[in-house]
DNA sequence: TTGTTTTTTGCAAAGGTTTGCGGTAATGTT
DNA sequence: AACATTACCGCAAACCTTTGCAAAAAACAA
């Protein structure tokens, strides 16, 4: 029955031509004001809905951009997402979600996906395992422009856009080294991951600069669980008077071993982190972050997909700027 | 470039009709096999994709889900969406997200959105200040089957899937009591919620059941800020043997007070909620909980929503089951 | 050879919308 | 009164695929 809704059927009901009734609604200068007028009532009278298939056959465009994820689930695409969707709603569009799993498969699959239905535009976290950018590229060149964000890959030919991991970094290290704190234990992630050597590199850097005479602990950890272990051993072995998570993960286990070792926020010993922002906010004290905020990088992103939507052409790395964001645990 | 991939542009190259180049892609049995055999190789050489616009104007279906939540982000949704997007891929559907923002205009501009692009099927977490259902039972008629998840009205009309609600007071009641704790503080969200009502009847009939001496001290949070004062204020005045939270929000705001505190877990006080499982990992101890899975009620609300579109017409309430995770600290 | 069956292919309509262009009628200009 | 504008409206093609039905071609039977 509501099948019956359409130009055709608005038209013959006012014996109108399509053409006239397709202008009447979206407010075509050729149409009569008295035409509009009666075709608008009679469109809200039954309901008119366009059907988005035509449309999308006719201008062979839609307004649905593909998001491809490792994972929806976790400590920070969720965020990501919910900002994305934000800014893309207010301009019209709407978001086709996508898992792959960390594998470059289902990758590759969840493009064709993206292809088939002519997204409007597509932002790719790149799975771990990803090499060949071929799919990328076709897809590129069929029309769709590709933008990569958070887990970028090397190439310059796409534009990207990720947190200002070296910003990152500095920042944490002038944190700590203004509340002059000199023994601290450093936590990292996989020493394979770009973001962790970024973040690592400014970070002692800074030191080196600015405080060569701190003592530096550093120590990488690949889960939740390899970080509290660490931490707790480390926290036995030598009185550290701060500590530093690169992560929320990394946050997660090393603040399991300080309520373990039953520590004092900050008196015991400092903690700072780079964060989202949710997991700092669930402790007592409140740990004090470096804000690499999900959120911002979803509305960037689409800013920077947006751009591309409208032929233009930017590419290069955009980085979302970090902030502290002071707790008072460090 | 890449729009010329047409069946038209395979039929002219090939001296073939359109609709053999459709039927041979399609393994038609009408088709001749060296026929379908050349149409395949110049598929794949080109790399042909139908047009999915064109399919489902011709066929009026999709194969996407719109799923209405009021956010994306937070404690409990994410899951859920990752839950589903597993489920739904592996039947080749795809998931179009929207955020209500607990707005029902939004909502309804959602709903709207859905329709136009003809959704297979609509998954909705409604949001608080809904109350006309008007617009869910258009979209019902109009032949898109909706069906309610987590918070979900009280009409009968509508499928529902949501978390067993009294079997998770029930089960939390039952553990604090097996577990010999005598001296109660028992949090819970906004009295208004039905979630908050339905976990309390049965947290609370089950004390009266079976250990009336008990003494509960329930108290009503809509934050975790007031959860967290709340149970500070509680903790000062009095020395209660267990706390109970009935959600991950509420729960951060117990643990904030705890840590404040400085209690021990479980020696000076246990602690039990009712959660989705990440929050109660990130302290140490590990909270035990009553799981509530996001993931496990996606897939459900999956299944579900499968069965209405294939004109099977599921009515009531479908529940996922809880159970207890034991961390030891309680 | 003619007629019958089977196999294989093509025609054309349908699905709903957009849009360039041509047409008609009304109004304005000398 | 004759012509030039302007304001409205409709025709028809195009977007790409699916599918019922008819047609052509091939195979077979008599």
């Amino acid at each position: 029955m509501k099948s019956r809704s359409t130009l055709k059927h608005i038209a013959e009901h006012l014996h109108l031509s399509i053409s006239t009734v397709s202008r009447a609604l979206k407010d075509h200068p050729d149409i009569a004001a008295h035409t509009k007028q009666k075709v608008r009532e009679l469109a809200d009278l039954i309901e008119y809905e366009p059907n988005a298939f035509a449309i999308q056959l006719r201008t062979n465009a839609s307004k649905v951009i593909g998001v491809i994820v490792p994972e929806i689930s976790g400590y920070f695409y969720h965020a990501f997402i919910a900002g994305l969707e934000d800014e893309a709603r207010s301009w019209g569009y709407s978001l086709m979600i996508l898992q792959s799993g960390n594998d470059p498969e289902t990758e590759a699959a969840n493009l064709r996906l993206c292809r088939m239905n002519r997204a409007a535009g597509i932002l790719v976290a790149a799975s771990s395992g990803t090499v060949d950018l071929g799919p990328f590229e076709r897809t590129d060149t069929a029309g769709i422009p590709v933008v990569f964000f958070d887990k970028v890959p090397e190439s310059r030919q796409f534009p990207k856009v990720s947190m200002a991991d070296a910003e990152a970094g500095f920042l944490s290290a002038d944190t700590l080294i203004r509340k002059g704190r000199k023994n601290i234990l450093a936590l990292f992630g996989d020493h394979a991951l770009s973001i962790t050597r970024k973040r690592l590199k400014a970070f002692q850097g800074t030191f080196q600069r600015h405080a060569p005479e701190t003592t530096l602990t550093i120590r990488h950890a690949r889960s939740q669980q390899e970080s509290r272990q660490i931490t707790f051993d480390a926290l036995c072995l030598e009185a550290y008077d701060a500590v530093f998570a690169m992560s929320d993960e990394i946050l997660a286990g090393a603040m399991k071993a300080i309520l373990q070792r039953r520590l004092r926020i900050p008196d015991d010993i400092g903690v700072l982190a780079i964060s989202t922002g949710l997991i700092p906010s669930l402790y007592e004290p409140e740990i004090s972050y470096i804000e690499t905020s999900g959120e911002h990088l979803g509305k960037r992103s689409f800013e920077i997909l947006h751009k591309c939507m409208s032929k233009a052409v930017p590419r290069g790395e955009f980085l979302v700027p970090a902030t502290l964001i002071e707790k008072g645990s460090v």
